[in-house]
RNA sequence: GGCGGAGUAGCUCAGCUGGUUAGAGCGGCGGAAUCAUAAUCCGUAGGUCGGGGGUUCAAGUCCCUCCUCCGCUACCA
């Protein structure tokens, strides 16, 4: 086993069903953990849902339900989108499970007993309506001289007794943070925004409330439940059996990476380490806020109606080329755009044409040609090395080091440079007309074309995960050839001179072609 | 208001610490090829690098200013 890699997701919010930004999200996460897996790491990879606080209480009594039943079933579609997308998750979590209460309560006393936490007032202008305080700045004129909510309810002051978390204590040390490890908040613009936010001064959190009581419980403070931060944070510790310090999964801690939303930066990026500095925990390696999934340049919200579900999506498009999309086509952290046309053009140009394509001409043609019997190498050309130097350059060294540094997008142009080389080859070569000039000059560039293909496949395995699959798996290619180290291998004379043949092949991906007017 | 980003070929974007004729993909156009999912390959497209000013032998690449768009500016997750 190689070193660890812990990798999680922000947990989802079910108060809905999961929307494309869920999907987004948790594809990319199983990209970078499949990545990882490829290069050989130990990794553990979690996601689930945060089910506690106001909102899903009051959506369950909407609906007639008790919040843990309406945890329970939303949190499933939130499995099921993932089991669709081939997301690779080793643990699901959702926060209602007893092991998270007892994980939630073990960090409050440990921030407690490190002094931090206090019980104190809060006091702000309550909307009973909406169950919410606001802040004096975001209360509007009623015309009649008083004042209201946003929302135009009624406010009051209020004061309700609650913990509070010392916050503005640790202004300094997430300061050095900051400074000493720029890699602990990316992408950059988003460290930026979070140190001007620190250095505007930071005060005491509120981290409890009185109000409801669907959360985890205060420990020894009767009518408490958490503040839904400290108790959604800690999820990524109890997945691994926190405070059970000697579980065997606490080898995973520190995380090496949480991905999020940009939305959710500031909790990760000043209270989680706050509160970890605070309990004596050590500081997750990396946190990255990525950016919003737009609907053809617009926003995605329930009142405008273009929320789309990424089952839908991924039925009309298939899994793979929907996974491939949103990789190759989003710049990682910046804010994407997608549309069905997007999705078909870029799946088209290039999963079917391209690679696809490339796999299908050349595997057919072996299969047509040569009754399936994979060709031998009669000694390799200056071209047939150039070719093997372009995948190595962009397969083994530029892939993954794009990908280890989160520029998905740059990691798949490599990918297509060296797919690209490919294609090229086989029309300098021109297989076809060695048939008949040169066969065993035929035999050895299909046989370096054998070989490419299953580099390409190895490597955008982690995209695309079923379809390269089922292509390796299709060329006979071993399982220990299938990583990033060992693709370079001596595998396929071996292949070549057993008994295996290979069979006429189905194009992998199927040409997209768009209903006249939309397909999602 | 304050702080921070962004504005580069029709579209989506690369362009690090300033330096030969500003790049890629897609689309478009022309050509080649015919093994393959009408897929592929080759060539091409001449964009005031948001406007203006400045520094410099030399500026998308630094400084000033203006315009436009966006993000952050704590307790809804």
């Amino acid at each position: 086993m190689g070193e660890s890699y812990y990798i999680t997701t922000a947990i989802s919010y079910p108060n809905g069903r999961p929307h494309i930004g869920h999907a987004y999200e948790a594809i990319a996460a199983d990209v970078i953990a499949r990545f990882q897996r490829l290069m050989g790491r130990d990794v553990r990879f979690q996601t689930g849902t945060d089910v506690h606080g106001l909102k899903m209480l009051q959506k369950a009594r909407e609906m007639d339900t008790t919040p843990r039943a309406l945890a329970d079933e939303m949190s499933q579609y939130f499995k099921e989108m993932c089991d669709r997308l081939d997301v690779s998750y080793d643990r699901f979590i959702q926060t209602s499970e007893d092991e998270h209460h007892r994980a939630s309560q073990a960090i409050w006393q440990a921030m407690e007993a490190n002094g931090d936490l206090y019980l104190d007032r809060y006091e702000g202008w309550y909307s009973v309506r909406d169950e919410a305080y606001y802040g004096e700045d975001e209360l509007v004129e009623d015309g009649q001289g008083g004042k209201v909510s946003p929302q135009g309810t009624p406010v009051e002051w209020t004061v309700e007794e609650s913990w509070f978390f010392r916050l503005d204590q640790y202004q300094d040390r997430l300061l050095a943070l900051y400074e000493e490890h720029p890699e602990f908040l990316q992408p950059d613009s988003r460290r930026n925004e979070i140190v001007s936010f620190v250095k505007s001064g930071l005060r005491p959190l509120s981290v409890s409330r009185t109000s409801f009581d669907w959360g985890v419980e205060v420990p020894g403070s009767d009518g408490h439940v958490m503040y839904v931060w400290v108790d959604a944070l800690t999820n990524y510790l109890t997945g691994l059996g926190y405070p059970d310090m000697d579980s065997p999964l606490m080898k995973y801690w520190p995380a090496d990476l949480h991905l999020i939303g940009k939305d959710i930066v500031r909790f990760h990026a000043v209270y989680w380490p706050a509160f970890l500095m605070s309990a004596g925990i050590p500081l997750p390696k990396q946190v990255f806020g990525h950016g919003f999934l737009l609907n053809k340049g617009e926003k995605m919200s329930k009142s405008v109606g273009n929320v789309v579900d990424p089952i839908a999506l991924a039925d009309a498009f298939g899994v793979d080329q929907l996974r491939y999309f949103l990789l190759r086509e989003v710049s990682f952290g910046q804010d994407g755009s997608y549309s069905p046309e997007a999705i078909a053009q870029r799946a088209n140009a290039d999963l079917a044409n391209s690679f696809g394509n490339l796999a299908q001409r050349i595997l057919s043609f072996i299969a047509k040609n040569l009754d399936g019997a994979l060709p031998a190498v009669h000694g390799h050309t200056p071209a047939d090395a150039a070719l093997f130097a372009t995948l190595e350059v962009a397969l083994q060294r530029d892939l993954p080091q794009a990908f280890g540094e989160l520029a998905l997008s740059q990691g798949l142009e490599a990918w297509m440079r060296a797919v690209f080389a490919c294609n090229a080859y086989v029309d300098e070569q021109a297989p076809w007309a060695l048939k008949k000039t040169d066969p065993e000059r035929m035999q050895t560039v299909l046989a370096t074309l054998y070989i490419a293909i299953a580099q390409l496949a190895i490597a955008i395995s982690p995209v695309i995960p079923a379809s390269a699959k089922a292509l390796l798996d299709h060329m006979g290619v071993p399982d220990d050839v299938r990583s990033i180290a060992g693709m370079g291998s001596h595998w396929y004379s071996p292949l070549a001179e057993s008994d295996f043949a290979i069979s006429t092949p189905k194009p992998l991906f199927p040409r997209i072609e768009l209903p006249a007017e939309d397909a999602a």
